[in-house]
DNA sequence: TTACTTAGTGTAAAAAATACACGTTATATT
DNA sequence: AATATAACGTGTATTTTTTACACTAAGTAA
């Protein structure tokens, strides 16, 4: 059996993993580190967690801080706490991840002291990322899997109106598979939580698809029905 | 935009929900404390960690100290970060859950210095709980709930040779409804991963059961399909 | 031997999942 | 204006899965 000598000298940090959709990637948030340790190296954004906030409301603060945006669904994961995983002590952190539509009007205007920049990465493209990050990042596209079955995560990758391509396009990059496109509209559209609008796709090239939106009301409804692909 | 004030001064615990079935009920291990806060209330197994092991570790450690078993089939589901869910300081609690079959032979031994006793307890009937342990195990609760319909997880709650109508109520406890006879036989046995042994129950009255085995190869073979009931 | 209790079994109907291909339509080009 | 292009949008038949449902068999106890 263990030693075990708790003491108050931990800290708990968050990281979080947005997900974002610009409409052909799947993408990840990264900041370009600006401070030791991992200093010019690509990391997930994250933070420290303050003595005065819950561990959800630093996770609202720091997406909050790296993109300007509030008000996202945004979920707990996963805790990592590994004795080593932070060079500096003892840092457990917790893992949060989200989806943003990305694209168009939304600026991102992430930029705390310690970053030099942030940008979306495509996921398939990725750079070596400090700590372990690259493992809190996997363990989150797992997670993603796996809830992308409960529907309505998907919406939150897509602008307001999309196209039922669009959508099937996020379930295909996610789950890494390619779907019968019959077959995925007949299903999408079985859960009735999807409204199709009068208006059509502006300014593409060839034939303009009909758009839809995602009816929150409608979802509420059916929470807890499963849908696999 | 709340001030950060990041500082190594939290500490971190792990809390256990531990899932048992006597054959009978869905019960839980509490601990009935000895010590501020909470002192002579009932409580979710749990400890502090100590700074030279990881959570991981630390949650194998603390379920040993409280039951003496190890190599338990053990899960992190969540960590808990509210400001004041702990009166003594800044303390961020990772729950574990496991599932732990009872009775017979598996001697519990349980009691570190800080609990009077152990007790399992009939989920259906629980006492008021120290700390925010009442909402982990409910948070728990749902997890399983959701996991078990990915199989195994029913057997780490079974003994080693069970009856298919053991294994019913096990899922039935958990998933709080009754399940057809005979399709939940279909179902449990078209995956496969159960088998027949030529022996039967002994002891009991009247007909005796049929006894199975859950066959862990077979199982990893089919790693990740659904069931749903 | 009888009464009791749980074990164990099958089928039909409904629902869901899968596999699969072509005509339509808006745009862009010549 | 005609044509080429590229994505849109649709239906059916087959298979698989899920659901609903009730009685006989076997072992124990009195």
């Amino acid at each position: 059996m263990t030693e075990n000598t708790p003491a108050f000298d931990f800290a708990v940090s968050i990281d979080c993993v947005l997900f974002g959709f610009d409409g052909a990637e799947l993408k990840i948030l990264l900041i370009e580190r600006n401070e030791e340790p991992f200093k010019d190296w690509w990391a997930l954004p994250g933070n420290l967690v303050g003595k005065d906030e819950s561990v959800d409301q630093s996770a609202q603060r720091i997406l909050k801080e790296l993109t300007g945006l509030s008000d996202i669904y945004m979920e707990q994961y996963y805790a990592f706490g590994d004795v080593d995983r932070h060079p500096q002590g003892r840092v457990i952190s917790v893992a949060y991840y989200a989806m943003l539509r990305l694209g168009g009007d939304k600026p991102l205007k992430p930029l705390t002291s310690y970053a030099k920049k942030a940008q979306w990465v495509n996921v398939a493209n990725l750079p070596k990322l400090g700590f372990d990050h690259q493992h809190i990042l996997n363990k989150g596209l797992e997670k993603i899997k796996r809830r992308i079955k409960h529907l309505p995560l998907a919406f939150e990758l897509l602008p307001e109106k999309f196209t039922l391509t669009q959508v099937q396009s996020v379930y295909e990059l996610i789950l890494g598979k390619k779907l019968d496109k019959r077959n995925f509209r007949k299903k999408i559209l079985s859960f009735k939580v999807l409204k199709e609008l009068e208006e059509k796709q502006r300014g593409v090239s060839f034939r303009a698809a009909t758009l839809y939106k995602f009816d929150k009301r409608k979802y509420n409804k059916l929470f807890g029905k499963e849908i696999s692909f």
